[in-house]
DNA sequence: AACTGATAATTCATCGATCATCAGTTGATT
DNA sequence: AATCAACTGATGATCGATGAATTATCAGTT
C-alpha cells in the first residue's frame, strides 16, 4: 500500500503499511486499557474502528495472540487477554528473572557507548518524572516510553537479541497492568531509577538486581494490596 | 468448519479446524527442516501444498512470526527464520535460564502426582532411546516428542503458566537446530536423562541445574565443533 | 412458571478477487 | 558501451463475499 521508507533530506523515515499501523494502534489500545481485559473483540466493530478489512484484522489478532495480549478461543473469536492477580505475579517474577539476568550480562559487557545510552535514557526519564510529580498528568504515556527505554538501555549490552526481544515482550504485558490499574506511586520509583543508574556506572550487578527486585515487587504489592486486580 | 470437540465414550477429542491443522503442519515442517532455514515462503506455493487459502495462510505465518520460527520482512513476504551459530548460543542460554529456574521451583512445589508424571515421562523416553541406540531410526520424531514431554514434566510443577508457555516456545526453537542439523549423540543424553530423573526424586535442584547445563551445552558444542551451523 | 426444542440473527472462519509493490529486463539516451 | 528509465511479469497486501458455527429468541409443552 505504501512505501517501506520515505526519503526526506537524506533521512529515512519508515512508513508503516496499513496493517502495521493498525497493529500498533490495537496493541497500544490494549496495553493502555482502551480495550479492556477480557473484552470480546467483534471483528465487524473493530473493522470500522480501525479502518481495516477483516482479513488484515485477523492477521493482527493472530500476531497479538502469541505475544499474550489477546486470546483466541477457537470458533468463538478473539478477546483481550484477561487480567488476574496470579498472572500479574507470574509476569513480575518472569520479568525479574529475565531482566536480572540481562542486567548482569549487560553490566559485564557494556562499553562507554552503552554508558552513554544509559545516562541519556535516565536523564529523559528523570525529567519526565519531575513533571509527573509536579502534577502534570499529561505525559503518562510518554513516561511509560521513557521508563521502558531506560530499562531497555540498562540491558541493551547483554549481547543476546533473543533475550532482548523476550524482555520487550514481557515488559509490554507487565506494563499493561500498570496502565490499566493506574499504578504510579512516584518518589520511590524515581529513587530506584537513580540508584539503578549509579549501579550501572559502578557495574554493581548484584546491587542492581536487588534494587530491581524491590522496584518490581514494590510495584505489584501496591496493586495487590489495593485489591486492584481481580 | 468443524466442531471444536468430538465426544467419544465420555472422552473429548478435539477436532482441529482447517487453519489449526495447517498451522500444526507448517510448524512441524519448519521445526523438522522440511522448510529450510532462510527459505522464502511464496504464498501461492504454500497455498497448494497445504491446501488452505491465502488469508488463512497469512494468519498462520503471522502467528508463527512472534514465536520466532518465521520472519516477515515488510512488503516482501515471509521466510523461515534463518539459523546461525550466535542464535543457537542465545537460544541455549535462554533455555538454560528458563528451564533452570522452572526446575528449581518445580522441585520445590512438586507433589506425588508430579513425581508420577516425571517417572512416566522418563520411562517412555528411555524406551525410545533404547530403540534409537539399537539402530531403529524410524522414531526420531517420536523421540523428540518424548524428550520434550520429559523436560516438560520436570518443570510442570513450577506453578507459573507464563513460565511454562515460555519454556515450550523456546524449546521448539531450540529443537529445530537439533532436527535440522541432526544432532543426536546417544548414550550421554540417555545418562543425563536418568540422572535428571534421580535428581527430581531427590529434589536436588542444584545438581539438576548443573546436569542441565552440561546437557544443553554438550549438545550445542557438538554442533558448533562440527561446524554444522552457519 | 420453567424447561426444552426449533428457528432466527449474529458472529466467525475461509476463500478468491483486486490492487499495490517489487525485481528483472529491455530499450533509449549520452 | 554504459547508465538510467520505463516496461513487464511475478509476488504480496488488502478487501469484501460466502457458508458454517454459535448465540439469542420464542413457541410449545410439562
Amino acid at each position: 500500500m505504501t512505501d517501506a521508507a520515505f526519503e526526506i533530506g537524506g533521512e529515512e523515515i519508515p512508513v508503516l503499511s496499513t496493517g502495521e499501523q493498525a497493529y500498533e494502534r490495537i496493541k497500544h489500545d490494549i496495553v493502555f486499557g482502551v480495550l479492556q481485559p477480557g473484552q470480546r473483540l467483534p471483528l465487524d466493530r473493530l473493522k470500522s474502528v480501525y479502518g481495516v478489512g477483516i482479513s488484515t484484522l485477523r492477521e493482527i489478532l493472530n500476531r497479538l495472540a502469541p505475544e499474550g495480549l489477546v486470546v483466541a478461543e477457537g470458533q468463538r473469536g478473539f478477546q483481550v487477554a484477561p487480567c488476574s492477580a496470579t498472572d500479574l505475579k507470574e509476569l513480575a517474577d518472569l520479568r525479574l528473572l529475565i531482566e536480572s539476568n540481562a542486567l548482569a550480562q549487560s553490566f559485564e559487557a557494556g562499553d562507554v557507548e552503552w554508558e552513554g545510552r544509559v545516562v541519556a535514557a535516565h536523564h529523559k526519564l528523570a525529567r519526565m518524572e519531575q513533571r509527573l510529580l509536579a502534577g502534570d498528568e499529561t505525559g503518562t504515556q510518554a513516561w511509560k516510553r521513557y521508563d521502558f527505554e531506560f530499562h531497555q538501555a540498562l540491558v541493551s549490552a547483554c549481547g543476546s537479541k533473543a533475550l532482548l526481544d523476550l524482555h520487550a515482550g514481557i515488559y509490554d504485558r507487565y506494563l499493561r497492568y500498570q496502565m490499566v490499574f493506574f499504578i504510579f506511586w512516584g518518589p520511590t520509583s524515581t529513587e530506584d531509577h537513580k540508584a539503578l543508574l549509579d549501579c550501572a556506572l559502578d557495574r554493581d550487578a548484584a546491587k542492581a538486581q536487588k534494587l530491581l527486585h524491590g522496584h518490581i515487587h514494590g510495584c505489584i504489592d501496591v496493586a495487590l494490596e489495593r485489591g486492584l486486580v481481580g
